[in-house]
DNA sequence: CGTATTTCAGAGCCACTGAAATTC
DNA sequence: CGAATTTCAGTGACTCTGAAATAC
C-alpha cells in the first residue's frame, strides 16, 4: 500500500526549503554561529571572551591607546568597550591610567600577564580557525578569506563616511 | 595641540590588528552582520522579518505543518516559533488550526494572501542578495556558497550525539 | 507511565542608543 | 561655545532554557 518511492520523507527528516537551503546571507548567518560558538566556547573555558582578545592584539600591534582609538581599531562599541577593560584590568592584563596630555581619555596599556595571556589565546584561537575551517583546503580557505574580505570591505566603506584621504 | 608630524597614521586610521583581519570567524561575523543588516533592513521595510520568509517557504515547498515539523525544517526554535505564527496568522498570510488526527498539534497552512506574500519577499530578498554579493563574480559566488554548505554540514551533523544528555 | 506538542515567562548575549559628566 | 571621551542605563533582536498544560 505505501510505496517507498513515493513518499518524500517521514515529515522530520525533510532538510530546509530549497530556498533557504542556498540563500547566502542565511549560510553566512550559520557559518557564523558555528565559529562563534566554537570560539566562544573555548575562549569562555579560558575565562576570555573574544573581544578580550581583540583588545589585547590590538594593544600589542599598536601599543597603548585609549580606549576610544581602541574602540575604532577593535570594531568595540565604546559603550561595551568599557567593560571589556574592567574585565581585563581585573585580571591585571591591561593598565587603565589617566592620560596626562588629555585628561578625558584613559591610556589602555598592556601587562606582562596581559602579553602572556595574548599568546595563550593567540593558540587557542589558532587551533579553533582550524577546527572551523577543517572541511577546507588550505587554498579554499585562502579564497574565503579573500572573498569575505571583499564582501566586507565593499559594505564597509559606503556606511557613511565619505572620508577620501583628503589632507585632512 | 596636533603636535604629531612624523607618526604613521593619524592614529585613527589604523585599520584592525592583523591578527583579527584574516581570523575567518570574525571575517564570518562580519560578512554575517552585514547581510543581517541589508536583508534585515529591506524586510522591516515591508513588515516582515526573515523567520517569516523562512516559515512561508516552508511551508510551501513541503505543504501544512504541525509547528514542531516547522521549527525543524526551518530552524526556528520551537519557542519563537510560536511568535513567527502569531505574526504571519494576524496577517493573514497562514491559518491556525488544531489538528483533528493528533489534538496536541497545530495545523499551519498557507493562505492565498501569504502565497502572495511569499512572491514578494523572494523578490526582496532576491535583490538583497544580488546587493550582498556585489563584489563578487558569479563563479565565486557559487564557490562561496559550496563552501559555506560545506563548513555547515562538517559541524552541524554531531550534534546527534548530545541529543542523551537533555529532553528526559 | 513516559513522550510529544504548544505555549509562556524569562535568562543571557550582543550590537547599539542616549545621555550625563568631564575635559578639551 | 561646540566637540570629544568615558561611563552608565537601557532597548531590542536573537538564541535558548524551563516548565506548565494538554494530548498521545
Amino acid at each position: 500500500m505505501d510505496s517507498a518511492h513515493d513518499m518524500p520523507l517521514p515529515d522530520d527528516q525533510v532538510g530546509p526549503p530549497q530556498r533557504l537551503k542556498s540563500l547566502p546571507s542565511r549560510l553566512l548567518n550559520l557559518a557564523a554561529a558555528q565559529g562563534e560558538r566554537m570560539i566562544g566556547g573555548r575562549l569562555a573555558a579560558a575565562d576570555a571572551r573574544k573581544w578580550h582578545y581583540a583588545a589585547l592584539a590590538a594593544l600589542e600591534e599598536y601599543g597603548s591607546a585609549s580606549q576610544a582609538t581602541l574602540s575604532r581599531r577593535t570594531g568595540i562599541y565604546r559603550s561595551d568597550l568599557v567593560a571589556v577593560i574592567n574585565e581585563l584590568a581585573t585580571r591585571d592584563l591591561v593598565e587603565r591610567a589617566p592620560d596626562p596630555d588629555d585628561r578625558r581619555r584613559n591610556v589602555i596599556t598592556l601587562t606582562t600577564a596581559g602579553r602572556a595571556r595574548l599568546a595563550r589565546l593567540d593558540a587557542i584561537l589558532d587551533a579553533a580557525q582550524d577546527d572551523l575551517l577543517a572541511p577546507l583546503t588550505g587554498k579554499e580557505r585562502e579564497e574565503l578569506i579573500a572573498m569575505l574580505t571583499r564582501l566586507i570591505a565593499h559594505h564597509a566603506g559606503p556606511r557613511e563616511s565619505e572620508r577620501e584621504r583628503s589632507g585632512r
